[in-house]
DNA sequence: AAAGCAGGCAACCGCCATAAG
DNA sequence: GCTTATGGCGGTTGCCTGCTT
């Protein structure tokens, strides 16, 4: 039992819009504005089109100052960071990228950054089995204090965002406020920026209290959601990140979220001003997702107790993707090892990537 | 040249939240 | 407080176009 459609079905054109069509609404809106009521404003202009029709024309298409394509290297990284963090949000997504959509971003992310990523994924994995690193001696790794001697660790880096983005908010202020509370963002995530103080940025192993004391399936997990964000942005702009750390011993406290439950989103964000409230819970929450998710997929038994919300399946398809995308690396070289090893049931890839 | 295929994108569908009556 | 109408959103579909065989 649905609802009584918005209008009468037998009587809306459908499909695409002409341009006498286009140039109607555009003018009526432009000249009356939308008067509050979608549904009723077709009738009034004399157009046979639905209510929420007209609304998404004038929104994806009609509007003034709306983007088409081109999407740039920063918006990729923009668009990628916040996959991560929020999921498929669009519209918050578009929020942050003016003159954009979200069915725009919506279509992008579908059509061309996902397979982007999927297929750098693919060329690691590939790369990793070739050098057939075992899971044993990761294992290993993971166990020398998070560290391998000599490796300087080294927070990511996004490059500076550009120092004026479009400005389609009434005052300058506003529009720096937004930005600073991106780049808070994007800091959080795990990145630095090319203007931050080196010391502000260099958090080191034993400096993090998350690497203490925890069974080394958390360390993976989370090690995971770091080269997760890093290999979406270091391929999406490889030029102006610096080298990254492949390894799962690379440690930083950037993205290593507390999966303790007594730690909510109010204390993860503490003392970031400006840091919008609403992505704050969004990206504790879905980064708890992906944990979960995760947690699933190692099964519990290397989990911190209290991290399982007693849900380990992925419960929406779209964060199915996101798992995908965060299939790690240790696994990956373990699988690679499998393979080569005829009584261990390979990897199903459709399974992590879906159907082709 | 034509058929088949895949990718990209505009538009639709259906669900949920909320305002209005 | 309940019902209905509308707005908003994310997921999905299907058409169009360009490429390959």
């Amino acid at each position: 039992m649905g609802r009584a459609p918005c209008c009468d079905k037998a009587n809306v054109k459908k499909g695409p819009w002409s341009p006498e069509e286009d140039a109607k609404l555009k003018a009526h809106i432009e000249a009356n504005g939308t008067g509050g009521n979608w549904i009723a404003l077709p009738k009034k202009i004399g157009l046979k089109r639905c209510g929420k029709s007209c609304r998404l024309r004038w929104l994806n298409y009609l509007r003034p100052n709306i983007k088409h394509g081109g999407f740039s290297e920063e918006e990729d990284n923009i668009i990628c960071s916040l996959y991560i963090s929020i999921g498929s949000r669009w519209s918050i997504i578009a929020a942050q990228l003016p003159g954009r959509t979200d069915n725009d971003i919506k279509n992008y992310w579908n059509t061309r950054l996902k397979k982007k990523l999927v297929g750098k994924q693919r060329k690691e994995q590939q790369a990793r089995r070739a050098s057939c690193l075992t899971l044993k001696e990761e294992m290993k790794r993971e166990s020398e204090n998070y560290v391998i001697p000599g490796m300087v660790s080294q927070p990511p880096y996004w490059p500076q965002l550009p120092a004026v983005m479009p400005l389609t908010s009434t005052s300058q202020d506003s529009h720096l406020k937004e930005q600073e509370s991106l780049r808070n963002l994007l800091i959080k995530l795990g990145g630095r920026f090319s203007d931050d103080h080196p010391q502000s940025s260099a958090n080191t192993t034993s400096n993090n209290p998350m690497n203490f004391g925890y069974p080394l399936g958390v360390s993976f997990v989370q090690d995971q959601l770091y080269e997760n964000s890093m290999n979406m942005l270091s391929f999406l702009s490889a030029s102006s990140i610096s080298p990254i750390n492949s390894t799962c011993s690379q440690v930083t406290n950037s993205t290593h979220f507390n999966v303790n439950e007594a730690a909510g989103p109010n204390d993860m964000f503490q003392g970031i001003d400006g840091f919008p409230a609403e992505l704050s819970e969004l990206i504790y929450s879905n980064n708890k997702q992906i944990l979960d998710g995760l947690e699933g997929f190692y099964g519990t038994d290397n989990m911190v107790d209290g991290s399982s919300t007693g849900t380990s399946s992925v419960e929406s398809s779209s964060w199915g993707d996101i798992n995908s995308l965060c299939y790690p690396q240790i696994v990956s070289a373990f699988e690679a090892c499998q393979q080569s090893m005829p009584q261990v049931s390979t990897f199903d890839e459709s399974t992590y990537f879906g159907p082709h």
